[in-house]
DNA sequence: CGTGTTTCTTAACTTAAGTGAACGAGTTGT
DNA sequence: ACAACTCGTTCACTTAAGTTAAGAAACACG
């Protein structure tokens, strides 16, 4: 596991042994069950997340509605903006899958990074690239339809459409349940 | 202007005279004219923009459509993905006001960076916090229907809507003009 | 000035998403 | 084994956005 963890880190920079066992020694792994909350809406939190194998997603509830925005499977981190707001959450994060994450707070990063001026580097890099891929994601949700969004997610990330519930893809495609049937079987139709 | 910047700097960290003259001798601060294309579709660029003054967009075509995903106005920054990526430009950067501008390009920025490691902290910090923001501003328009899109614009960025010719405004809410008039209309009659 | 262009609005019609309700399949719990 | 629940689908109906076209208002420019 620890390998999947640093084999990721390597793609921004190189470490030493003596730099892959402090970060081993803050003991960060974390299994977890399929339904555990990470966060709750209102919560003051530190805490980032990084999935090593299962999936995790951000969903608000409004109008007593959950409304899900994003999942995070293999390879993919996650800090909630309550962590760099420092205010409380207005999400929650919840596993729906059985799965192992690292789990690092904000004072240990700040601690490693004043240590390794590389670890800040990579840092950097990463939300560079991060905030990039989401302004991509982002253009690409509000310039495309409905169906274009269930195409589209069906090319880039067909897993997802395996592992996760109907009603969580509705929401994070910005519709109903009955829309993305509906959309569904209307694609069924024209393929036919 | 040099103060607008320094001042904005300074809610991340704190320079020496030195550094602000290290800053000032890139000579990065630029007038541009109103309508003046900052970046072309296809084009690679290492460029990154912040707005002192006036007001720039990115935009796509497609399908010889323009359509506007974003606006950066006074004290916002801008890294188009390109930049981040090292691959062609995928959209256009136009200025729809005569604005003053910062451009800097990423050479310049990893010479900084390794000069003064006080500016990479700032880039973390800065493209952390507009990770998050971005974030929330994704999940809000995921969240909300068209109407109420327009509503939360008129709230948290009204001189947009003053400064913003309506066809791009309609585009960067995800709908079309004519939508964007039809739906004003009914805002105006529920309010009476 | 007026001519042409761009910008915005309005209208009629089409298409797709929202809503509320009902149904069957699969799960969970007792 | 049965009741309660969740989940996905379907249907009929409502509402809003897309499309096409036309016209008014503002602006740019020779």
């Amino acid at each position: 596991m620890q390998d999947l963890l640093f084999g990721f880190i390597s793609k921004y920079i190189s470490l030493t042994e003596d730099e892959k066992k402090a970060i081993l020694s803050l003991d960060i792994f974390r299994s977890v069950k399929k339904g555990t909350t990470l966060l709750k809406e209102g919560q003051k939190s530190k805490d980032s997340f990084f999935v090593l194998k299962g999936c995790i997603r951000t969903y608000y509830v409004l109008d007593s509605e959950e409304k899900t925005t994003a999942f995070y499977t293999e390879m993919e981190a996650l800090t909630p903006p309550c962590v760099i707001s420092k205010t409380p959450s207005e999400y929650y994060i919840s596993c729906i899958e059985d799965s192992i994450l690292t789990v690092s707070n904000s004072d240990m990063e700040l601690e490693i990074n004043s240590k390794f001026p590389k670890f800040e580097t990579m840092c950097r890099m990463l939300s560079e690239e991060l905030l990039a891929k989401q302004q991509i994601d982002f253009d690409e949700f509000k310039t495309s339809s409905p169906e274009q969004r269930y195409l589209n997610l069906l090319q880039k990330r067909p897993d997802l459409i395996q592992r996760v519930p109907q009603h969580q893809l509705a929401s994070y495609l910005g519709i109903k349940p009955q829309s993305l049937s509906r959309l569904r079987a209307r694609i069924l139709e024209k393929k036919s």
